[in-house]
DNA sequence: GCGCAATTGTGAACGCCTTCACAAACACGC
DNA sequence: GCGTGTTTGTGAAGGCGTTCACAATTGCGC
């Protein structure tokens, strides 16, 4: 049943690689290297063919990668080869700065409908669109058919949208809300949460700090 | 020299049982068993407590954690215990967004300052908070003291702004900026990328559409 | 053409995190 | 106080992704 997976790391790092290829591209050069590609990604020349493996063979020995045909490869893959349309759900401050953000469009991914249960916003204009009532969001995207979809709304009222967005026939969420998501199997969730990434920079950001001032700590346990 | 370190998994879990103990907390929840934390958390019991055992022993044995104080030792661990200052560079619409984020203080982060190189911002008020020249960045940060900046500035600036930012003292940054940032060994740094997050759900999505559409496809390298 | 230098693709080794499973610890009732 | 049931803490096993290392492939110059 389930094909060879894709560990999702490795389709993490194929947005990385398409984001340096389409720097390159723009550059003019046309062809790359794994290990040229580690310089400007960041990420080893080893991980990066291992990475392509899994979808094929696309590099010429002695040469390198083409730059424009790696592209156009790993759009493919990553279904970005077609406009994507996205649902996003919370006409908010983060709502805000998504249909704001410039970088979407060279991967054709589009905001394609806002939507909110605020009905003071609904009807009111957000960067281009017009915000919708979440209640007709099934409705709306019979029309667009999108399968993606963005919750940018309160922890409370997180679960209630998604639900609504699956029953509209969404099967990859990006999720702002602090909250798990309880979502059917065949629907993906990916969690953004401000709050984590600042914690984990908090503990290390001090750590460092400790150590720096000689503080060093010893092992582990410290059992207080 | 490295006391056991604690893997970066369980740095971001810990700021998930962290939050849904706050929640308990609230509840009037006083006591919560590690399967009960995996009801909540959607992360399973013997992670919980593998997790906790990089820092010592909080449980008691057949009866559960103390929610109270675990969430004291959580908030010890991450450095949340004491309010953390944070910069903030770029008044854009991501920036606009995180000053008017509502869950930070739960978690005593408190952005602190605010910075920009456009001239027509600087001065203008920005939530509570002024917006200052980010060449003055360093000279703020020796009042403030903050470890923790963030960056939501177009990727073209964002080399020059981390930087700037670490020569004021930083030692984590979160990134938001489609860009690899080059710095020093001692300074963290964490990547947020809408794209890529939609990226990897893309994926997911459509290749499931694929399936549920019966059109499986067979084994993994498909080779064409 | 043919040798040389560069680079790919990939099985195998490695390392790290997760999961398992169980002994030790504790509460509670009788 | 002692047995019973529950839950923790943690070594050991397992799984999965990364790194290594090298054979195979290609371009290029002569």
């Amino acid at each position: 049943m389930t094909e060879t997976r894709v560990p999702v790391p490795t389709l993490e790092r194929l947005a990385i690689y398409l984001r340096v290829l389409l720097d390159a591209h723009e550059s003019g050069i046309q062809t790359l290297s794994s290990q040229e590609i580690e310089q400007y990604s960041g990420i080893s020349a080893a991980q990066f063919r291992k990475d392509l493996s899994y979808f094929g063979e696309f590099g010429k020995p002695g040469v390198g990668y083409s730059v424009e045909a790696l592209i156009e490869r790993i759009e493919q893959i990553l279904r970005l080869d077609a406009e994507q349309p996205i649902l996003l759900v919370g006409a908010g401050n983060i709502g805000s700065a998504l249909v704001g953000y410039p970088n979407f469009q060279a991967h054709r991914l589009r905001i394609a409908a806002v939507f909110d249960n605020n009905f003071v916003k609904i009807g009111r204009p957000f960067g281009d669109l017009i915000i919708e009532d979440i209640a007709r969001v099934r409705q709306v995207n019979a029309q667009i058919g999108a399968r993606l979809g963005i919750i940018a709304v309160p922890a409370h009222a997180a679960q209630e949208v998604a639900d609504a967005l699956v029953d509209a026939g969404v099967t990859g969420i990006l999720n702002f809300a602090p909250t798990i998501l309880r979502v059917p199997p065949h629907v993906h969730v990916r969690n953004v949460s401000f709050l984590q990434e600042l914690a984990v920079l908090s503990y290390h950001a001090v750590e460092d700090a400790l150590r720096v001032n000689g503080q060093a700590r010893r092992g582990g346990k410290d059992g207080v």
